[in-house]
Formats: C-alpha cells, structure tokens, sequence
DNA sequence: CTGTATCCCCACCGATACTG
DNA sequence: CAGTATCGGTGGGGATACAG
C-alpha cells in the first residue's frame, strides 16, 4: 500500500507537520461529535435542530449547537433560520461539506462492518 | 448524495445508536493520536517507535504508548520486537489496519488540500 | 532504544436552568 | 422550537522522572 501523491506532494518525508492547518480541522471533523454529525447530514437532506438531535444520539444541546457553529464556521455546514414563529432552522451540508462528507461515509461503512470483530479480539 | 446502502441496511433510519459498537472504534480510530498513527503507518513500511515519534510530530511519550496499545489490541497494528539489545520494535498495520488505512488516506488527502480554504474563511 | 510510572492540570463535556 | 448561560466533574493528555 502507499499514501497518495498528493500526501507525498505535500510531506515527502512522511511528517505531517505539527503547525500543518489540516490538523486544525481534522480536530474539528474527528472531534467527539463533528464527524457523527456531518454523517447525519450527508443523506442530502436538510434537517431541523430537533431532528439532528435524534439523529446523533447521545449528543447534547451544548455539544450540538457548539458542533454545528464550528462547522458552519468551517464553510461545512449551512444553517438556514426561517423567519417564521415558532424558529424553524434547517441544517445542510455545503457542496464543501459534501465533499467531505462523501469520504466519511465509507469509513463509517466500514467501522460499522468491522467494528464487532475489532471489539471482540480487544475484549 | 446519498449514505450508502451499507449504512442504510444497518440504520434505516439515519440514527446511528448510541450504542453501536462502531462509536468504540470511531472514537479510537478519531482519537487525538489515532488518525496520525494509523496514517504514519499508511506507506505500508514498519516503522520503529522512534520514527514513530518523529513522524506523528507532537505526540507524547504516554500517548504514543496508549494510542500504540488500543490499536493493537483493535488488531489493526501489528507490533514486532525483536530480542536484541538495544531495543528494537517495529510497528506495521495489519491487513485490516490495510484496508481502514486506504480509507483514511483519501480523507488527509482532502483535509490537506483545503484546510488553508476553510480556515481562511473560518478566520 | 523502548518504553513505564507518576503527578497534575485544564479543557471538554454533560446536566441543569433559563430565554426569545 | 431552537437555542444560550452557567456550573461542576472527570478523564484525556502533557511533563517529568525513572527502568529494562
């Protein structure tokens, strides 16, 4: 197996630097619940708070809210408020999102696979 | 866009559970440490810890350690140390570590292409 | 060279209460 | 409905010293 060129482009010697910006956002998409909820979005469809909330299970409103600002902020996430009352916002995900979104969803493909016999063998 | 049918066959109704084995691997494989590791070792050749260390660039000692352990006990690293003295211990991706690594590359590929974009914006 | 052992901090995160 | 504000604990993780 090799890492691609573009890694090789980037770090010939194999070092990602400590000071390289993609460990700024790679905190921010494997932060506890930034890749769970890009998941959540990458159907396409556009959810409301209420329902990302059911849909990542487990996730608090603090962590929820402070997940969807970074990725907003990170041009990942669209938020749309509708003027309307009772609030109804929709979540989507960007075309940058979805992008990314289109290379986390076979890696949860697989950790969902696998993910039973890696616990077995660890216990 | 849409998840893929694996993801959809498991939870067809976009909710990961809380509960799915897949959160214990996510959370390893998502780990401060985890990702960058699992990535050192993507070119495929065994490297010594103390390469290691130089190429996972701001890792600690401990965490080297503890991120080393979890993912050998998962059975995605393979740890080989040879009798001699001084030390000698290789570190390699097991054929499963293989395939997860092929997933994870592609996703450094495109988080090093556009985190200088997204973080601009992100000010 | 390849780790372990220990101390300790602080940032992350959950729980709760409150608001437009 | 869709959040914000605040408090408190907890364990992840860094620093250091030590060991086989």
């Amino acid at each position: 197996m090799e890492v691609s060129q573009t890694l090789r482009r980037h770090f010939p010697d194999g070092v990602i630097a400590a000071s390289c910006p993609s460990r700024v956002v790679l905190d921010h998409v494997t932060s506890k619940w930034g890749f769970l909820v890009l998941l959540a979005l990458a159907e396409g469809d556009s959810l409301r708070w209420s329902e990302l909330r059911r849909r990542v299970q487990g996730v608090s409103e603090k962590m929820l809210a402070q997940t969807l600002r970074t990725l907003e902020a990170d041009g990942l996430v669209a938020r749309d408020a509708k003027p309307v009352v009772p609030p109804h916002v929709e979540y989507s995900l960007t075309p940058l999102g979805a992008e990314l979104a289109q290379l986390l969803t076979p890696l949860m493909d697989w950790l969902v696979v696998h993910a039973p016999d890696i616990l077995d063998r660890a216990g």
